[in-house]
DNA sequence: AATAAAGTCTACTAAATCTATATACATTAT
DNA sequence: ATAATGTATATAGATTTAGTAGACTTTATT
């Protein structure tokens, strides 16, 4: 399961998408618009902003926005700047790799095999899909809802 | 991730899966083999039990086997037993679902759509991957290791 | 019958992690 | 000067995870 930061991140990422080009939002808009502690939304955009995801504006007027075009940002980013992790197990991780300390060979791990495909199937869509296609398939399922 | 408990449950299904036809194997025998504290095992062993997916002989001689082929048993029926979420999200899981507090509207929301398709491809791999499937991948990655 | 070898069951604890809050500070527009 | 905003760090509470402990039950063997 992703962390409640990992989800916050990706919604936060998701509405300043809506608003890309636009003047920067505010965290206290944010935070009520999407129902997420301001405090802890505060420490998630701040980590964002020092990983390069966005800008940030102090002062009144101020607020957050992309840095680039919410099509160039991907899920998968996201997850990983936050910390949650893709892979199921430690040992099919790309960028949070552990050995599994029970295991005596990795390389011919059954287990490890079949979680390595279900990473590769999961990292194809995460790596594939990006904050203008959430936004787009926001859209489209609005659209359905309302027929 | 993956909980240990989850890790350890395959893994003594998979050693389990080797074993089986042939006379119980004693826990203390699992735990060795696969570097699993015992105590530990005890009970993940006595979950799957309960659960139907073993049988157990107490006393001398006693221990654990198989009640299904391992060609029957798949690899989403452990983790669902041992409470590891298939999905990355609560609002997406068959099994563990919970709403997404945060959430206002959980049929237009672009995020649940993407972690829905990845649930389906994970579910997918998942339930069509036996302990029987396990071992075989076993056998294949030894096989290319040896050369 | 006695003994030893197993599994059963429940409770507990230590550590880690997650979520959220608090507080003091820095910057900027008006 | 003031109010509105982001910055930074610390801390607390809750939850979960991993593992341990101990007393009990059943069964094979002698």
């Amino acid at each position: 399961m992703l962390s409640k930061k990992t989800r916050y991140a990706i919604k936060a990422l998701v509405i300043l998408g809506k608003n890309f080009g636009e003047a920067p939002m505010q965290i206290q808009k944010i935070a009520s618009e999407e129902h997420i502690p301001k405090k802890f939304l505060e420490q998630i955009l701040l980590d964002l902003r020092n990983a390069g995801l966005l800008f940030s504006k102090k002062g009144a007027g101020g607020g957050y926005g992309l840095v680039k075009d919410p099509a160039e940002i991907f899920v998968v980013q996201i997850l990983r700047l936050t910390g949650g992790p893709v892979a199921l197990l430690p040992c099919v991780s790309l960028n949070f790799y552990q050995r599994c300390e029970e295991c005596s060979n990795e390389a011919t791990c059954g287990v490890r095999d079949v979680f390595l495909e279900v990473r590769n199937a999961t990292l194809k869509i995460l790596s594939e899909t990006s904050i203008a296609d959430v936004i787009r398939r926001e859209g489209h399922l609005l659209d359905n809802y309302k027929v």
